[in-house]
DNA sequence: GCAATTCCCTATTCACTAGATAGGGTATAC
DNA sequence: GTATACCCTATCTAGTGAATAGGGAATTGC
């Protein structure tokens, strides 16, 4: 299961990438809409800024803002964000692979190629797959005014 | 990532699903020869044994032994007995499904659509993948002798 | 039939993390 | 120059992962 603090960074990220871009969007208004509590919210916001995937105005009518396109942004490259590591081994993991304390030959072990095999195509969808794909297969609907859910 | 009791589980089932069936395998044997704390190793063998994976012995050449054959035992099932669900959403999961609480419309939910995509992927080989599957692939050397490990 | 062996059961500990909450500091627009 | 909204740091709580501890119960081999 994903965390909560994950869960609310798509949220926000959809909400942003999916609003106009030349009114940023406050951190209060998301949460309110997405019933995410506003300090906690403001913590994943700066996260999301300092990674610079978001700009933030602030004083009167501040907000945020997209600072990459939504189609450059993965699924995999946030959920790394507020996660860590995807792959279920760290010797799977490519960006931060670390090797298994007790093993003698990673090429022979089971486990490895086993979860390998699987990580695979999780990994491969999440890494595909950006935010603007998302937007796009909403069935055309924009849902502005529909809670964004999940 | 995965947690060390579900490793430990598939390193001592691949143990034990590759041994001769005739004898059965002690718990100390199986923790000294892949460096599991021994305590912690019986109650992960008791729990495989209360899901009816593994049978017992008492005694003198007591010890553990496959209870179902290993090409029945897919790697999804031993993951959700020590994991929980796998799913990343909660409203994902079919063998434990619950709604998202704040969720309006569920299938409008792009969060929920994308980590559909990704977990099918990862589900659909977990799923299919068998204890005995994964010894076939070893290549045909026959590691008893070395530690099996991840 | 008894002692060694091995599985089995319950409780406890310790460190770490998720998931917030709190409170104020700082820049900006009007 | 004040309201607005972002930003920073600290603290709290419950829950969980990863063991450790200690003894009880069954079985086998002699």
């Amino acid at each position: 299961m994903i965390s909560n603090k994950a869960k609310y960074a798509f949220r926000a990220l959809l909400a942003i990438a999916a609003s106009s871009d030349r009114q940023a969007m406050a951190s209060a208004d998301i949460a309110q809409r997405y019933a995410i509590p506003h300090k906690f919210l403001e913590q994943i916001l700066v996260d999301l800024k300092k990674a610079g995937i978001l700009d933030s105005r602030r004083g009167k009518n501040g907000g945020y803002v997209m600072l990459r396109p939504a189609d450059t942004i993965s699924f995999g490259e946030v959920l790394r964000l507020f996660e860590g590591p995807l792959a279920p081994l760290p010797c799977l993991s490519r960006q931060s692979y670390r090797r298994c304390e007790d093993c003698i030959d990673e090429s022979r072990c089971d486990i490895r190629r086993e979860f390998g095999r699987a990580y695979d195509a999780y990994r491969r969808v999440l890494d595909s797959r950006t935010l603007a794909d998302a937007l796009d297969s909403g069935h055309g609907q924009n849902d502005d005014f529909l809670r964004r859910s999940a």
